[in-house]
RNA sequence: GGAGAGAUGGCUGAGUGGUCGAUAGCGGCGGUCUUGAAAACCGUUGAACCUUCACGGGUUCCGGGGGUUCGAAUCCCUCUCUCUCCGCCA
């Protein structure tokens, strides 16, 4: 959520920035301005007949104290209580239209994002390594791993429908050794502090990152009586662990990884991606989590992509990391940095990773603050997400990257210890 | 699923329908004392919003919502959540 106090008096500047994003929000900037208007009509008028009534409730216990008549003073107080009400009424509407609006507006971009219309305008800030060069043709993951015998698609989607895989034999353990290698590599070298949250989350929960009310489709919802969906990536819970507190600020920031399955509906994205393992309803993912202040908060989305961007190049996978462009950024993010990993089947990079500064956006929502030096004002925090990596996709990488021309698949060196010194996957025969 | 208890400031915990934002203790912060620290003592210690250049002033908040009343932390209704016991269960 943007800050209610800050749109009131940039409105030029929201405009624009939300401008850049693709969005005219001309109207409901309009409509803001006018709620602002009411608002701040009403408020100082209910205060001030509130005051008054506070007097009289004063003058009735101390004159009932002194034996004095004070019923003459219920009538007055009973009428000035009447028009209170009424104006709260008004100033509930005004406020529910005001954050009606405000819910649903994006994130502004920050001043070094690239104005764009769409993904054609992100721009590619570096790049690691060489496209892997394999000196026959490289075959896809969802040739690679049936042939393994180590992904069944067909089985899963018995079982489940489609978007969904089973991973068997080395292809389960190697998925289990990557979030392994990665949790440990985030922990250890990073300074990462481990957690494992629960998968389903309330609406509450959903609503301080951002994904409701606006995006309910892309969740999957748990059916009866219960206010709980599955998670979409582990953001979520963990972006929730501080919500509704005041941290203090000498312990910023505050670095946390976690694996979760992830769980997206993927509502509107038929048609892309439907073969192989990149677009699934569930999938893997070790997820990074910084709560920051904000004058470092755009340090600390340098490191935490570097930390990110560490995981790929321990396991030689050549990637480049792009700068989304303003059209292309997410509901809550100022700033976001995708890395995306080489394909040679698809003779293309594809997104592995995303990592945001989400400035007090979702600290708003969430209600997170922070007290620098431990005493004085608070403020918000600011929260940042990165991938640390989407662990299915980096399976994809590895099977494709590694691949070798009898169709097995070497292990790279840095996950050797986490597959039990396993060297290679070769097909079972 | 059955039965019961509770939700008050960072924590613990008082609170008769009328100067209660709320007693007290702990913790935190500042100070005195000390070479330093501890102890002791003194002081201080919530948030949101409105208004003000500022100093300041004001309103609201005792889990959420609604009601009774001139007036609600206190009475009534309702929702949510937590805890305890029993049953079932990984």
């Amino acid at each position: 959520m943007l800050d209610p106090l800050y749109v009131r008096d940039h409105i030029e500047t929201v405009q624009q920035g939300l401008a850049n994003r693709g969005l005219d929000a001309t109207a409901e900037l309009q409509q803001l301005a006018t709620c602002e208007t009411q608002r701040r009509r009403l408020i100082p008028a209910i205060e001030g007949l509130k005051r008054e009534q506070n007097s009289t409730g004063d003058q009735v216990a101390r004159g009932k104290r002194n034996g004095e008549e004070v019923q003459h003073l219920y009538e007055v107080s009973k009428q000035r209580n009447q028009k209170i009400k009424q104006m709260e009424v008004e100033l509930d509407a005004v406020e529910r239209q005001r954050t009606l609006i405000l819910e649903v507006l994006p994130n502004l971009p920050h001043a070094s994002v690239p104005v764009g219309k769409s993904a054609a305008g992100n721009v590619v800030v570096r790049t690691w390594g060489e496209p892997t060069a394999l000196d026959f043709e490289p075959k896809a993951h969802w040739d690679l791993g049936p042939q393994l015998g180590i992904i069944d698609f067909e089985r899963a989607t018995k079982i489940s429908g489609s978007r969904f895989a089973i991973l068997m034999g080395a292809g389960a353990q190697l998925e289990r050794a990557l979030i392994n290698f990665m949790l440990t590599l985030h922990t250890t070298e990073h300074g990462y502090t481990e957690i494992l949250p629960p998968f389903l989350v309330s609406s509450a929960t959903l609503y301080g990152t951002g994904q409701l009310p606006k995006f309910e489709t892309d969740l999957f919802k748990i059916a009866g009586e219960w206010d709980l969906y599955l998670i979409p990536t582990a953001e979520v819970p963990v972006t929730n662990l501080y919500r509704g507190e005041i941290l203090d600020g000498r312990l910023l920031p505050l670095k946390y990884t976690a694996y979760t399955p992830c769980f997206r509906s993927e509502a509107g994205s038929y048609g892309a991606d439907v073969r192989g393992l990149i677009r699934q309803h569930q999938f893997d993912k070790v997820e990074l989590v910084k709560f920051a202040t904000p004058d470092t908060s755009y340090a600390e989305l340098e490191s935490l992509t570097a930390n990110a961007e560490r995981v790929l190049q321990l396991l030689g996978l050549p990637y480049r990391t792009m700068a989304l462009c303003t059209g292309d950024l997410g509901f809550g993010s100022s700033k976001t940095y995708d890395l995306e990993v080489w394909l040679p089947s698809q003779k293309a990079y594809r997104e592995i990773s995303s990592c945001s500064n989400c400035e007090g956006f979702q600290a708003r929502r969430a209600n997170i603050k922070f007290r620098p030096e431990g005493a004085g004002k608070a403020e918000h925090v600011h929260t940042l997400n990165g991938s640390g990596l989407a662990v299915g996709r980096t399976l994809i990488a590895i099977l494709e990257n590694y691949q070798q021309a009898d169709g097995s698949v070497l292990i790279p060196e840095a996950l050797k210890p986490f597959m039990g010194g396993r060297e290679r996957i070769e097909a079972v025969k």
